[in-house]
DNA sequence: AAGATGACTAACT
DNA sequence: AAGTTAGCCATCT
């Protein structure tokens, strides 16, 4: 069966796509580590490139990942910047003047707050 | 077909 | 600390 030597755009994003869908409420992620639990590693561009793809009907929880500084990687006088800190935000993800700390909201942190509280 | 672009990142200066 | 460089690679001109 040959159909096409590429395979459509979502067949390549589902992997990242199932991972964003992972992250917790209240979480962040930076893309590169997206890419990495995607089997991707070193490829955090391909992650915004998915995200950005999606279908909407897919809802994501693309708002959870943010750059590896911990900032949003939108224009912060942009729309996309404010809906994005404002969903994070309405799910208890604080932001230090623009930045995020990775140690409390990362992963492990994020973790921790759930099981010890804040 | 070759060059530019981008929801990135880590390593250098 | 801030700017540059190099690596990344699917898409778009």
């Amino acid at each position: 069966m040959s159909e096409k030597t590429t395979a459509p755009e979502e067949d390549r994003y589902q992997r990242v796509w199932e991972v964003v869908e992972g992250i917790p409420t209240g979480a962040v992620l930076n893309y590169g580590e997206v890419a990495r639990l995607a089997g991707y590693p070193g490829r955090a561009r391909m992650v915004g490139r998915a995200l950005g793809r999606a279908p909407r009907s897919r809802k994501l929880p693309w708002h959870r990942v943010v750059n590896a500084q911990g900032m949003l990687s939108f224009p912060a006088d942009s729309e996309k910047y404010r809906t994005q800190r404002r969903l994070l935000e309405a799910e208890g993800v604080e932001f230090d003047g623009e930045v995020i700390d990775l140690e409390r909201f990362g992963p492990e942190g994020a973790l921790d707050r759930i099981l010890w509280g804040p």
